[in-house]
DNA sequence: AGCATGACGAACA
DNA sequence: GTGTTCGCCATGC
């Protein structure tokens, strides 16, 4: 189904995309992480608005954004409940219990590695 | 306008 | 470390 977005909201979703689409291979990130850099700070539900949404687009890497807590939260929106893990598990991160394992060391953040 | 919900996060007990 | 509560902002009823 196609969503009816403001201008406002368009731009959002961009920006949005785009800095989910620089997220390396083999490397996990946060919506709160997003939202910070993209300066909505307090917009981490936002960006899991926009992942709902970026659903449809195919270039997008909506796996490789999980919670603080490096918890596959969004699982059940792709395809399959599995897809989220076994995608992960294709870029050599592990996964147990919903749970993204050593997630720290493998957490993104783009204020700090798109920091320039 | 009010109320409930959500791929979240931080504060607090 | 776990469970609860509140803030956040957009959407839907």
């Amino acid at each position: 189904m196609i969503q009816k977005l403001s201008e406002k909201n368009k731009d959002f979703f961009d920006q949005v995309y785009d800095v989910v689409r620089l997220i390396p291979q083999g490397r996990v990130t946060s919506y709160g992480a997003i939202a910070n850099y993209l300066g909505t700070k307090s917009g981490a539900r936002m960006v899991g608005w926009a992942m709902n949404a970026a659903h449809v687009l195919p270039d997008v890497p909506a796996h490789r954004v999980v919670n603080r807590n490096g918890m596959l939260t969004g699982k059940m929106h792709f395809a399959h409940e599995n897809e989220m893990e076994r995608l992960l598990k294709v870029e050599n991160i592990a996964i147990e219990n919903d749970q993204v394992l050593n997630f720290k060391l493998l957490f993104w953040d783009p204020i700090i590695e798109l920091e320039l």
